[in-house]
DNA sequence: TGGCGTCGTAAATCATAGAG
DNA sequence: GCTCTATGATTTACGACGCC
């Protein structure tokens, strides 16, 4: 009965920021694809899966992305910096 | 559903998606009584003739377009929350309180 | 052809988790 | 603990496309 609480407690009851590794998901797959940042359905169910995330909720994730990164870029500039290394280290391999 | 740019990105420096759209009106929230009616409305009934969305837009101060666009959002959200409920545990988390 | 339907999204705003 | 700001969700307003 805990087990099943916490779950679902976790779930909706509160809103939760997400783990560090799924923004870290979201994030490669945001500035890798920065010239038309608007992955698929398909795109999405699988971000979902990898983040543990509904895809309603990729989808208010790269929403509320594509807006604030627009309103400001330079805010976001280390950290695009940051994963466009990332990228080209992987592409590299 | 294909929408506009069918381009398949390849590093376009010019990032088209960043470019200004055009001007639409401001975002308003609706007051609560606005919503309070446009609610009992859409209980009664989820799609409206265009004389009972003439009516309610004269009762709630808004025009008419916004008040089809209001039910259009609305069936929208209703659509989703069906599909959240669905297979979930929201009356087990309920009942656990 | 016009008008209303859905779908996906932009942008503003809301709610509050969490970093300082 | 107590601000604030960043973050996830929700609310207006449209554009694109569909059907009748």
């Amino acid at each position: 009965v805990m087990i099943l609480r916490s779950r679902f407690l976790d779930a909706r009851r509160k809103r939760r920021n997400f783990s560090k590794q799924a923004t870290e998901v979201l994030n490669e797959y945001f500035y890798s694809h920065l010239s038309n940042p608007y992955p698929s359905e398909e795109a999405k169910e699988e971000l979902a899966r990898k983040c543990g995330i509904t895809v309603s909720q990729v989808s208010n994730w790269f929403g509320n992305k594509r807006i604030r990164y627009k309103k400001n870029i330079g805010k976001f500039q280390e950290e695009a910096n940051l994963y466009a290394a990332k990228n080209a280290q992987a592409v590299c391999q | 559903s294909t929408k506009e740019d069918e381009t398949e990105d390849k590093e376009d420096p010019t990032k088209s998606w960043l470019k200004s759209t055009a001007q639409r009106k401001k975002r308003v929230p609706y007051s609560r009584n606005q919503l309070l009616e446009l609610e009992k409305e859409f209980r009664f009934n989820q799609y409206l003739s265009r004389d009972r969305r003439q009516e309610l837009a004269n009762l709630v101060n808004l025009t008419d377009r916004q008040v089809k666009i209001w039910f259009q959002n609305r069936r929208m959200k209703w659509k989703r929350e069906r599909r959240s409920d669905d297979l979930s545990g929201d009356t087990i988390d309920a009942a656990l309180d």
